[in-house]
DNA sequence: TCTTGAAGCTATAGCTACTAGAGACCTTAG
DNA sequence: CTAAGGTCTCTAGTAGCTATAGCTTCAAGA
């Protein structure tokens, strides 16, 4: 049985983030110990390790929690957890294209920046008129 | 002069978020109307078309508050200037080779999944085991 | 056995950057 | 003059945690 801070080191999820898993319903709430703390299983380690690994692929934690309901009734068919994985792909895919038009913008923001004084500064100044910029990027990564 | 809603329009900001950069300290206060109806001039509306595509290009709220103090003394150097925005586009680059590792991974996850029943199904499998990741994606978009 | 320090407990508040709602007031066109 | 739509303040909510306070419990060393 491992307390919660064990736990957490084998998942690589903190201490408090565990709790608010379990508080939000994403984590079962385990069992206790005669003084009151936590214990859990290795279910709980597997159930844990899946939610970080899907949070560090981007995916929300609503969709999370409709994949653990898939796992938990494994006999269906996986179209459900197809149709959330594309859908994150497309919402990477997008977010891939509008970071690499800013980062375009940036760098010449930044190659065009004599140095000078904020007066005639290029970094001020593209970014206190729109119609400076190479492109479009006004449905932009800030905006979502 | 225009009211709230009018220099919202103008800058493409909506009125809740002017309100809302006032109350931080991004905006000053402005006058009123008679009626108490807030009333803004050119400046507030050079102001906030800056704020915004600064917000559009991922800028933080805080660096624009950098930014707008150095515009508020044009005779420095703009090196702050260039600072800030040189940090963005770190920032920038490291979501960019992080969010292109996710999409390798859910291209992965989707070809693979047999279509069957979750209980063979590779997306699930993948987001319960890290070790089947092509790459470490461990520092992630997700954990940010 | 006692003690000390780390780890655990609950509850609450805070973070970013807004957004939404309630209920009242102001402005303007017809 | 009235009706519609814009504006006012205030509060609370969103995601996904993180931090703090003040307490209790546990494990290891003397």
């Amino acid at each position: 049985m491992l307390t919660i801070g064990k736990l957490g080191e084998a998942a690589g999820v903190k201490v408090p983030t565990i709790r608010y898993y379990e508080q939000i319903g994403l984590l079962p709430e385990p069992d206790r110990s005669a003084g009151n703390q936590r214990l859990y299983g290795q279910s709980a380690l597997d159930r844990l390790a899946f939610i970080r690994h899907a949070r560090e692929l981007g995916f929300p934690l609503e969709a999370i929690r409709d994949l653990l309901s898939l796992t938990d009734n494994p006999g269906q068919s996986c179209a459900a957890a197809d149709v959330i994985a594309k859908k994150q792909l497309a919402a990477v895919k997008a977010r891939i294209v509008r970071l690499t038009a800013l980062e375009a913008e940036l760098k010449r923001m930044i190659t065009q920046c004599a140095q000078g004084t904020v007066a005639d500064c290029r970094v001020i100044e593209v970014l206190s008129d729109h119609s400076h910029c190479a492109q479009d990027h006004r449905t932009s990564e800030a905006a979502e």
